[in-house]
This record gives structure tokens, C-alpha cells and sequence, in this order.
DNA sequence: CGTCTAGCCTTACGCCGTAAACTTACACTG
DNA sequence: CAGTGTAAGTTTACGGCGTAAGGCTAGACG
């Protein structure tokens, strides 16, 4: 038996095993059960040997968020900008949910640094396809900071209200979650926020998506319409 | 001596002592930095004295998050709903900004339970003065979600990129940082980067402020606008 | 064959939150 | 007054965290 039946034979760490099995923690348990020690057995190894392929903790956090803004769509330049960062947001939306924990790492980084490459390049295109699409240095230096702020602040607005939906216990039916809700709250006292919560009650999966696309679209348009009256 | 003269002579811990520590604590060194037995060292007691005051340090984190929403002010009706959310807006925009680490609290707050009164009173304040100017259940439904978001997300925003810029080294002038960071950048790469650093430079002090409402005009324009064609 | 080196492991340190058991101080009751 | 109960603060201890320091081993290379 020459080959790996034995337990000898051991596939050995790489940056790139050791990241991905970090994404894996992270996106079952979240963030905070992301534990070099946890890590390490995961990968069947010593929690120091991390060390080998990481600088430390702050390093192999920084590395799995990079990994999820690359992961965003920058569409190549297209005769519709609106559609086009529509859809860059729209794919920076979903990235961002298929991570839960990375929204909060990219809105509020731990350890600072230069700002990574993958961060660089989604800035860089959306400032470009602004300025290039006709809006001025002025115009643009506002409309980035409300589209990037609209699609982390939104995206991790709707987590922080999904995530606690379904953890306060073990049923996932965020339905069922609001309905419990609704039912514990002084309705007297709140009529409105009752109105609200029943609203999400009944509304169609694939809500959240809705919503941030509605303010999306308020930006979009307020900027349109601003970019013409200038 | 029958008075406090003697070190023996300690004015007894409250919880509302503990909580306004914990504040400046947190204040002055960033929520990572809160600790129980910092705490305690603080209030010169020892650590676990405080779970006379506190059930465990969740309930610690979430009463004092709760202080801070309270502190959000929320105007009695007027005649001008834009000027009234606005007020309300700019009122939490600038409590989570006093109390940088309760904006990320909020948003995704840690220990799960019930909605606590401040935030509930916050949601129905902004609900309620929605559904009384006429906006339709609908309309408010998504209304509500584009301006909760926007308070929250953008604050975070902005308090994400100015801490990074104060914390990566001693110096807190954000000009130079900002300075720095554009000579490192590679211009020839980052064209529109570099500008967008530049007009950073160049921004008057309180551009926060500005940047935020500009998003926030945004919204409550195309929100008016809806209104009006409904 | 000897030596170097990269990768992994062992041990240890100082933090953290907090359970459990204790001491103390005081208020109330007989 | 003594006796007792209770609330507040202390002590000790446990398991988990990130990681510094140093040891071990297997293959590479002269």
C-alpha cells in the first residue's frame, strides 16, 4: 500500500485550503465561531500550523473578505449605466448575502490597512462609470457615497433583521418569526409597527431583494434627474 | 473621621452607574475594548460584581445600545413631514456618530430578543408620521425600509471609512491621511480613485454631515415624488 | 552522508466571560 | 439586644481564545 491509505498521507495546507475552509465556518456559524482552533481541526491539523500560511487572525479575515468583493460583478461599460450599476449593486447584494459575515467585515474592517485590491477595483469601476457617463467630479463624489453606502449599509440593514428572525430560536420561517412577534407586541401601543410587521408577514419571498432595489432606484432616479437639471 | 474619609467609604455600584462606565468605555476605546473586568477596574470593584447589576454582558452591551437609541430625538408632529424625519434623521445621525460603536449594534445586534422599547419607539415615530401624512401602507412599507436603512447603513458607512483613516497610525487628521494614501496609490491604475481621494482632501470640515443628508434628500425627494404620482 | 529548511506540533502565557462558593455589611425581627 | 436573612462584593477556578517560542520530522541538496 504505497499510496495515502494511511492516515500518514495527509493533503498538505495551502493558503488557498485554508481560506476556503474559513469561508465554510464562517458562512455555517458566522463570524464570531471563526476560531483558529476550530479552523485547524477542520482542516484535520494543529491550530499554529494556520500560522504557516496566514500572518494571523486579522490576515485570514482580511483575506476571506477580499475573496467575497471579488466576487462581485463589475459588468464591462454598456450604453445604459443605470443598467449597468444596477447590476453591479444587484451582484454586490447577492455576494454580500451568500456571506453573511463579510458585509459587516468590508462596512467596519478590524484591523486596518491599505485598502486591498478587490475593494480598489469595485470602487474604481463605479467611480468610472459615473464620470465617463457624464457626471461631474462634484455630482460623482456624491452619488458614490450614496450608492456604495445604500448597497453595504442596505445589505447589512436586511441581514441584522433576517439573521435575528431566525435565530431567536430554531425555527427558520421568518414568517412564522414576525407572526410570534406580532403577537408579543403591545399592539396598542404600536399600531403602525403592527401594520408593518404584518406586511412582511405576507410578503412574497424574495422580498428583501425588492427592497433594495426600491431604494436603489429612489438613488438612481434622484441622480438621473440631477445629473440633468446640472 | 465617621465620614468617608476612609477608602472603606465607596458609593455603591447602580446599574445606571455601570451602564454610563461601560458608555465611556466604549466611547473612548472602541466596543472590542469593553470588558468586564476593565470595567470593574473602572468602577474599582472587581468583575464580577457587576453581575449584581447586569445579567451577563450581552444584557450589558444591549441596555447600553438601547441608552444611545434613546437618545435619538423624535420631533412632535409638525406641519412639514420632510423637515420632521429629516430632524429625526439628522438626531440619530449624530447620536450613533457620539457613540461610534453602537451603529453596528444596532444593525446587527448580537444577542437576540425581543425588540427593546427605544427601538420600537423610534420605528413606530417613523411608521406613524409615514401613514399620517398620507402615505399609503405600501408605500410606507418600503419608505420605512429606505430610510431606516439609510440612517443606519450610511452612518456605519461613514463611520467605517473615518476610523480607518484615524486608526491607522497616531495621526488624526484625515487630510494627511487621505494624502498618504493617495501618494502609495498607483494613480495610473486608480484615475477616478485618486480623484474621488483628492476632492476628500479638499472637503470642508462636516462633509460627513452633507454627504448624509445628500442621500437622505434623495430618498425623501423620490419618496415624495411617489406620493404625488400615487 | 551531513546539513538546511519548510511545515507541523507542543507547550505556555495572558487575556476573556462567567459559574460557584465565600465573606461581609446591614436591615429586620424576636 | 442577639439572631437571622439577604443583598452586594470577593475569591477562585474553568474552559476557550490568539499567538509567541521552541522542538520535531521529512524531504531537498550538496
Amino acid at each position: 500500500m504505497p499510496a495515502d491509505a494511511d492516515s500518514k498521507a495527509r493533503t498538505p495546507l495551502t493558503r488557498e485550503r485554508v481560506l476556503e475552509a474559513a469561508i465554510r465556518l464562517a458562512d455555517e456559524g458566522g463570524i464570531e465561531s471563526l476560531t483558529m482552533r476550530k479552523l485547524a481541526r477542520e482542516l484535520g491539523v494543529e491550530a499554529m500550523s494556520l500560522y504557516n500560511h496566514v500572518a494571523n487572525k486579522g490576515d485570514l479575515v482580511d483575506a476571506i473578505v477580499d475573496l467575497v468583493v471579488g466576487e462581485i460583478e463589475l459588468p464591462s461599460t454598456g450604453v445604459d449605466w443605470v443598467a449597468d450599476i444596477k447590476r453591479c449593486a444587484v451582484s454586490a447584494h447577492e455576494a454580500l448575502l451568500r456571506h453573511p459575515w463579510a458585509c459587516g467585515l468590508v462596512l467596519s474592517p478590524g484591523t486596518i490597512r491599505a485598502l486591498p485590491a478587490p475593494r480598489l477595483r469595485y470602487m474604481e469601476w463605479l467611480l468610472k462609470r459615473l464620470r465617463e457617463t457624464g457626471f461631474s467630479p462634484e455630482l460623482t463624489y456624491h452619488a458614490y457615497h450614496a450608492l456604495d453606502s445604500h448597497i453595504l449599509g442596505f445589505t447589512l440593514w436586511q441581514l441584522g433583521h433576517s439573521i435575528s428572525a431566525i435565530d431567536v430560536d430554531g425555527s427558520k420561517d421568518l414568517a412564522e418569526l414576525v407572526d410570534k412577534f406580532l403577537r408579543q407586541l403591545p399592539a396598542a401601543d404600536y399600531p403602525y409597527l403592527a401594520e408593518h410587521a404584518q406586511q412582511h408577514v405576507t410578503a412574497p419571498s424574495g422580498d428583501g431583494a425588492r427592497q433594495f432595489e426600491f431604494g436603489l432606484d429612489l438613488i438612481l432616479d434622484g441622480l438621473k434627474r440631477a445629473r440633468e437639471t446640472a
